[in-house]
DNA sequence: TGGGGTCCT
DNA sequence: AGGACCC
């Protein structure tokens, strides 16, 4: 077996109501439920101790403790936030950080364990084992593991001091142990695994269903041939379950079933679809459809903003009432949308986004019979090119030209266009923890976001006619797509990332166009600064 | 049972 | 466009 890689899993502990409570320090004494329609989705280890549980719903909630003070969670924009900063404090120990909803985090650590071992630092395990030690997997893992015990306490304690929240952390040589040994001991604790106890670990949970990977439809599945119980999906017939799960799914199953998980940690990066989504008890005239959906729109409107990039296509998203049990049951659809209907200087966008959007919601309902509808939702996908979060996008002057110099961004993983150079990350590190980077500059408040646009073709050279010398010399002179009046005044480092981050972009556009052309890769800057490629 | 997301078919 | 999975 292979054990050579280091996982670890965070996990912030019930994490709408720790940000509720950082909002609202007095909360923190209450009992708190964070709520969202007519269900307590999460609530703080106090009220847990009322027997609140996910899930639940508000009277059951409310007769289990009276004193319940209940907190609306509907709008995640606060949570979002929080949950990219944990995700932004993780990426400073490795690249390979993949976000599973907005409170959980893998982290590939093993390029930094191996680092630390080589610095024969003294071997002291924190926190919580799983299971029994006494028989030692010789494979260098165990020593492995227990330096990723203090990498995991050093990562918590880093969110603690710099972010305030609490949260669990689970230490193993894959995904799916570390997952699960993490929320052995909550909150606020951590668990590693060895290799030795990943069976047992596994056998520790009451149904295949608690296997992550393994959701309802499989269960049900795995229930047509007689397989209920964890240990029998581990002793199963694989051929048996082959009949039912074909090759590839019913390798995975059974492999997940013995603790065995070879999927990687892979880097999240921007977001693929933005969305927002209201349920109600009911809507059924149209005029209330356009009510609700110019509410979503215009709050999914700022959020892709915020995002920076614009999106090309456009989801509408319709549950029916629907008596049976069908609640999941929804229905699409979606259509492209011109870029340029996003643009700021575009005459009310709203309402011309709003017509295309009731052009969908016409294809999904005949409005011209009763309807009856539970929910509606918006979202927005296949964004052009990667944003670029620096400095530079700041001064940038036009979107529409911004998405004529730029590409997309291929294989999600990280652009090298953090605004903090992540030190750590694969230089050899100086033996004490990683320390928090220097402050980001924050530029936000120093920059009018205000860009005026008429000028830009006067004012710059043209991209093109730069020269690719002009890219190899150490000096720094004013991207063509930055303002010269605002970029004269800024402090020298300022303009030099300036300079570096548009040599980037000039490198990216030579790579985009070549490799349209032909096959092979040119040995362009751009091999520098994407990797995995 | 909410309000999100991901990837595969 | 839907369905599986995740939180």
């Amino acid at each position: 077996m292979d054990h050579s890689r280091t996982i670890i899993h965070i996990d912030l502990d019930c994490f709408y109501a720790q940000v509720e409570m950082n909002k609202n320090p007095s909360l923190r004494t209450v009992p708190l439920g964070i709520q969202q329609k007519n269900i307590v989705v999460t609530s703080n280890y106090t009220a847990r101790e009322f027997g609140i549980k996910k899930c639940m719903l508000i009277p059951e909630a409310k007769k289990l403790c009276p004193s319940l003070v209940l907190v609306n969670g509907e709008d995640l924009h606060d949570y979002r936030q929080t949950s990219y900063k944990v995700t932004n404090l993780l990426q400073k120990y490795t690249p390979l950080v993949e976000r599973l909803g907005l409170d959980e985090n893998y982290l590939d650590v093993t390029t930094l364990i191996n680092e630390k071992l080589n610095q024969k630092s003294d071997l002291k395990l924190v926190g919580n084992v799983f299971g029994d030690t006494s028989d030692k997997c010789e494979c260098g893992c165990t020593e492995r593991l227990i330096i990723a015990t203090t990498v995991a306490q050093e990562i918590r304690d880093v969110i603690k001091s710099e972010l305030n929240l609490t949260s669990c952390a689970g230490i193993a040589h894959n995904k799916l142990l570390a997952k699960i040994a993490g929320a052995r001991h909550k909150p606020n604790q951590q668990t590693v695994v060895f290799p030795n106890s990943a069976l047992e670990l596994i056998l520790s949970l009451n149904a295949p269903n608690d296997i992550p990977g393994i959701g309802r439809a499989l269960f049900e599945q795995l229930k047509c041939i007689g397989v209920e119980t964890i240990e029998e999906l581990q002793n199963v017939d694989l051929k048996r379950l082959e009949t039912v799960l074909g090759q590839d799914k019913a390798k995975l199953v059974h492999e997940l079933s013995l603790g065995i998980d070879k999927s990687g940690v892979k880097p999240t990066g921007k977001p693929q679809s933005i969305g927002l989504e209201d349920s109600c008890r009911s809507i059924s005239v149209e005029t209330e459809v356009k009510i609700k959906l110019e509410q979503l729109l215009n709050r999914l409107l700022l959020l892709v903003e915020e995002d920076g990039r614009v999106p090309k296509t456009i989801k509408l998203t319709v549950r029916k009432f629907n008596k049976d049990n069908k609640m999941s049951h929804r229905e699409t659809r979606q259509c492209n949308v011109n870029p340029s209907i996003f643009s700021s200087s575009q005459p009310n966008k709203e309402a011309k986004i709003m017509t295309t959007i009731m052009h969908l919601f016409n294809r999904i309902i005949d409005v011209k019979k009763p309807y009856h509808i539970t929910l509606l939702g918006l979202s927005f996908t296949k964004f052009q090119e990667p944003p670029k979060n620096t400095l530079a996008s700041f001064l940038r002057k036009d979107l529409e030209v911004q998405s004529v110099l730029s590409i997309e961004n291929q294989n999600g993983v990280e652009d090298a266009e953090s605004p903090v150079p992540s030190t750590s990350k694969l230089a050899p590190t100086e033996g004490e923890s990683p320390t928090p980077s220097p402050k980001k500059l924050k530029l936000t408040n120093l920059v009018s976001k205000k860009r005026c646009f008429e000028d830009y073709y006067e004012d710059c050279e043209s991209p093109s006619k730069l020269k690719v010398a002009d890219l190899c010399l150490d000096s720094v002179s004013c991207p063509p797509d930055a303002d010269k009046e605002v970029f004269k005044e800024l402090p020298k480092e300022v303009q030099k990332e300036l300079w570096e981050d548009y040599k980037r972009r000039r490198a990216s556009e030579m790579n985009f166009c070549s490799s349209q052309v032909k096959k092979t890769k040119p040995n362009t800057l751009l091999n520098y600064f994407i990797r995995n490629n």
